[in-house]
DNA sequence: CTCCGGTCAG
DNA sequence: CTGACTGGAG
């Protein structure tokens, strides 16, 4: 297979058929580039929308962000999940202003370094906001390039090296063309290439794909492993931070202690939120979220 | 490798 | 009810 055929095509087909979303608009800074990917990391594209623009409504710039508490990003994170990522992207926002001059920098290795960020959100910055020819390489993408490279009707867990070659050999030599590309690849992937019902009728490279060559079925099982949420740590955790979002200010651990019965398992969700530094002991039995409100006073001196 | 949210289509 | 969703970090 020709990969100029393949990324040609797929690029022609997104110019074509892309999603109009707002991260895409010519002219957005490297700053909405940056939210949108991270919020968009395990999270559909419809959930995003919203949050993503009333984030960028409020912190316009990293600066903005890195002004207010690590409280005021994870109330505004609302029920999108992961919250732990709001609290990386405040603390990135941070280490923007810190060691950037409140820029996103446009170095791989200076984006790989910040909170939150890693082998496929560096890379997406760097494609999508600066222009640049990187492999931007998601679960999309890995499936697309497993199936129409190498055959396989699903890619591995997670990304690896491997993947990323497989990938870059397919990108067109010109960084601009190359940077579309990967969108595509992304579109096509999240549109089309599904991981479980694929539109093969109306895919651009559906006469070009190795897996449709081979006439193996769809996939069998599962593309990842599956997660429990039911009754798991993770549950009480988002239930422990339901009530510390909707309040103001330091909050009563008897309040938490309604959210859940099993005191042990409590107390560990409890204990991780704090460990993730999303959540801080206030004084007097209390916890509230990072930063939220004034200092802790020192304990008074009688006098 | 495991943990980490929350929602929704099938 | 399960699987999937533009991953990252310990």
């Amino acid at each position: 297979m020709s990969e100029h055929t393949f990324a040609t095509r797929v690029s022609r087909w997104y110019e074509r058929n892309a999603r109009d979303l707002p991260w895409r608009v010519p002219g957005v800074g490297a700053w909405a580039i940056l939210v949108s990917e991270v919020m968009l990391q395990q999270t559909p594209v419809v959930r995003v929308l919203p949050a993503y623009e009333a984030w960028l409504a409020r912190w316009p710039t990293p600066a903005a962000l890195a002004a207010d508490p690590p409280a005021e990003a994870i109330r505004m994170w609302g029920r999108l999940g992961y919250p732990r990522r709001a609290m990386r992207l405040h603390d990135c926002a941070v280490a923007i202003v810190e060691r950037h001059g409140g820029e996103v920098p446009d170095r791989l290795e200076q984006l790989l370094a910040l909170p939150g960020v890693g082998t496929y959100t560096a890379r997406a910055v760097a494609a999508f906001a600066y222009g640049q020819r990187h492999p931007v390489v998601d679960t999309n993408v890995r499936r697309v390039v497993s199936r129409a490279v190498a055959g396989e009707p699903d890619a591995g867990p997670a990304t690896r090296p491997a993947d990323l070659v497989a990938t870059e050999e397919l990108l067109p030599a010109e960084p601009a063309e190359a940077a579309l590309a990967s969108a595509a690849f992304m579109e096509l992937g999240a549109v089309v290439c599904t991981a479980r019902s694929p539109r093969c009728a109306v895919c651009p490279v559906e006469s070009i794909c190795a897996w449709r060559a081979s006439g193996q079925a769809a996939p069998a099982g599962p593309t990842r492993r599956p997660q429990r949420y039911a009754g798991t740590d993770r549950q009480v955790r988002g239930l422990l931070l339901a009530v510390l979002r909707e309040s103001s200010g330091p909050v009563p651990r008897q309040r938490l202690d309604q959210v859940w019965t099993d005191d042990v398992q409590r107390s560990r969700a409890l204990a991780g939120l704090v460990t993730d530094g999303l959540v801080e002991p206030a004084g007097g039995e209390t916890f509230r979220l990072a930063g939220d409100g004034p200092a802790i006073p020192a304990p008074a001196l009688d006098a």
